[in-house]
DNA sequence: ACTTATATTATAATTATTATTAATATAATT
DNA sequence: AATTATATTAATAATAATTATAATATAAGT
C-alpha cells in the first residue's frame, strides 16, 4: 500500500503536484476499496471518516486531477452518477465490466480482450485507438444459478 | 420514415403505450437525426420546432420510455450529459462508437466487433450477455491527417 | 360521443457537479 | 528563520441535468 501511494505521489510530482493530506486520504480510500466502484459522494463519505474536515468540492477536484493523470478512471455505468476505478499497476489500458442487469453487481475483466478488435478499426476506420470502454450487460453467474432454482 | 414510424407505433402499443403527438415529434426528430447523438436539450429543442407547446419534462419522459422498449440506447461519452441514440432496425446489440479526443466526433461502428469476445465472456466468467456498450477513445482519421500536415 | 386510463404541461424539487472566493498551507528563495 | 509566490482548501453559492407533483387534457376502445 505505501509502495503504491509513494508511486502516485511521484506520478503528481512529476507534474508538479502536491500529495496533500485531503489527496492521500482519498487516494487511500481507492486503494482500500479497489474492487468498488464508489461514486464522488461514496469517495466523499468514507474519507470524510479519515479526515473529517474535508469538503465534497475538493474530493471531486482530487478524483478530476487523478483522472487527468490516468491514475483513475473515471466511468458511467448509465445511472446519473459518474464512478472512479484505479487504474491497475501499469495498465495501458481500461479493465472491463460486466455489469448484473438482475443484481446490480459489477465484475472487473482485467485481460485486455479487445487486442484484435483494435487492430480492425485501426485497419478498417483509420482510427487511431488510445483508449477503450467497454460493458457487457448481462445476467452474473449468481444470477443465472438463483433462476436456475427458483424455476 | 412513416414505415418506421409505424413499427414503433406498433412496438408502443403492443405494451399499451400510446402514441401520442408528443411521442410522434420526439421520434422524427430521431429519424431525422439518425446519425447524430442528441442530449434530451438537444431532442427537446429541436421537437420545439415541430411542436413548440411540448415540455422539457415529456420528451425526457419520451426518451425514457423509447429506452425501455429497446428503440433508443441511452448512452454517455462522460461529459456530463445522457445521449440518445436510435438503433438500427432489427438490431440485437447496441452499435459500437469512436470518439475522437482531439475534435470530439463520434463516428459509429455497425458491424458486430465483439461476436468472440462475447463468447469468451460466456464462457470463461460464466456471464450471460444481453447487451454490450463499447466505445474507443483515440484520434480520427481527419485529425491525424491534420496532424501530418501542421508537422 | 362517452369513458377511463394514460399522458401532458407547468412548475417545483432534487441531485450531481462546478465555480468562486477568501483563507490557509506549502515550497522555494533569500 | 523570514519572506514571497504559488498551490490548495473549505465553505459556500451557482449551475446544469434530471425527476417528481398535481391539475388538466387527450387517445383509443366501447
Amino acid at each position: 500500500m505505501e509502495h503504491r501511494i509513494d508511486r502516485i505521489k511521484k506520478q503528481l510530482h512529476a507534474q508538479s503536484y502536491k500529495l496533500t493530506p485531503q489527496r492521500e486520504a482519498t487516494v487511500r480510500v481507492l486503494l482500500e476499496r479497489e474492487e468498488d466502484h464508489l461514486s464522488a459522494e461514496n469517495v466523499f463519505l468514507l474519507v470524510k471518516e479519515k479526515a473529517p474536515e474535508i469538503g465534497l468540492a475538493t474530493v471531486y477536484r482530487t478524483l478530476e486531477l487523478l483522472s487527468e493523470l490516468k491514475i483513475v478512471d473515471k466511468i458511467n455505468f448509465g445511472d446519473g452518477v459518474s464512478r472512479y476505478d484505479l487504474r491497475k499497476e501499469g495498465a495501458e489500458h481500461f479493465h472491463h465490466h460486466l455489469v448484473c442487469i438482475e443484481c446490480g453487481s459489477v465484475e472487473e475483466i482485467v485481460d485486455d480482450l479487445l487486442e484484435d478488435v483494435e487492430k480492425i478499426v485501426q485497419n478498417d476506420w483509420g482510427f487511431q485507438v488510445k483508449d477503450h470502454r467497454l460493458t457487457f450487460h448481462g445476467i452474473c453467474k449468481q444470477c443465472q444459478e438463483a433462476t436456475v432454482k427458483t424455476t
